[in-house]
DNA sequence: TCTATCATGTAACCAGTTACATGATTTT
DNA sequence: AAAATCATGTAACTGGTTACATGATAGA
């Protein structure tokens, strides 16, 4: 079985650093993921560890305790676990997949909505996305320090949001300024 | 309860031209998707109905028996369905949401390729971008005739798909052109 | 007539989320 | 010492998917 789950590749990817038990990984998660790049929810950990180690991508080795709290497993990563890692790694670079993105389901519904409340609706979505593209600009400035790979998935969102901005804001002029066909306006009496 | 699930609102937007039964609809939304906007299977459809149902959005009015096929229970849409529709189609218009894209995640976690080899792997995904822009394109230009609102939905994969590409070719090139960094090549000796 | 495909659904499974639990430590 | 928060997990629920089932029709 191969890792299915963005959460199974971190776990994977954390792991070729040290073995670590499931929340001092979720920890550094949380810090390393300020962007919220990789969808991250704390018992999901539980959850991706237990399928990682019945597919032999990590294993159980040992447990700690500090003070009295409870006792926590400690894993690490398999050989297999290497080799997956990177194999999906490559496929996930390497290969575009389809996303169903809300927007694009909204879109191919829109006829349900009349014209000159989506033109409206339109202008507020190209509004919000400027406040977006904004922050991501700015947590970019914020970090020019950086080692600049450590931004590259912030990048990437940039990248998007932009584009979705410039298309969108389009779309809300063709249709605010064409007329919205005969199909279209005789769903709205 | 709001509609969670895209499928969940393509069966309202189906009900409000006229009742039908799952089937039926399901027949009706793989002509009308071709292009794959909205994620369909076939079992997921009942538990849709099921929920809808459950929830006031639409309900059973009746069966249909044709010939000697079982039995087809046919649903029509409620007035809070109605209004559920036009709601959520509204704030999906307005509001971005983020989604949890693969591609997002594993630039987040680019450090565990050695640069060399994601160089290689984002050449790769040029060329599938391109590809896939060349069959968007197409689609489209094969498609010119018919009412350009039925379009806006690959339209826009469109877009975000030559988005992408820039930005991973631009990418390609910083790489290919640029020092990794220290930390990154402290990783793969 | 045999086989493939359509029509229509049910059932079993699995992943992921929310909610709950419980002792430890820190703050007031 | 009471309240809040941290540390660490388990359990129950739910949504969605894959796989299975079964009769009907159409094609070979």
């Amino acid at each position: 079985m191969a890792v299915r789950n963005p959460l199974g590749l971190v776990v994977l990817a954390f792991l070729l650093q040290r073995p670590m038990h499931p929340y001092e990984l979720g920890k550094l998660l949380k810090e390393r993921n300020k962007q919220d790049s990789i969808r991250y929810r704390h018992a999901s950990l539980y959850m991706v560890f237990e399928q990682l180690t019945r597919d032999g991508f990590i294993e159980p080795t040992g447990t700690q305790r500090v003070g009295a709290l409870p006792e926590r497993t400690v894993y690490t990563l398999t050989d297999a676990g290497r080799a997956e890692l990177t194999e999906e790694m490559r496929r996930l670079v390497a290969e575009p997949v389809k996303e169903y993105l809300k927007f694009e389901a909204a879109l191919a519904l829109i006829l349900v909505l009349p014209p000159d409340e989506v033109v409206e609706l339109l202008g507020r979505r190209v509004e919000a996305l400027t406040e977006l593209i904004g922050e991501l600009r700015q947590y970019l400035a914020d970090r020019l320090h950086l080692d600049q790979i450590h931004l590259v998935e912030t990048e990437y969102r940039l990248a998007l949001a932009e584009a979705e901005r410039t298309f969108v804001d389009n779309l809300r002029t063709r249709l605010a300024t064409t007329d919205p066909g005969d199909l279209w306006k005789s769903l709205h009496p």
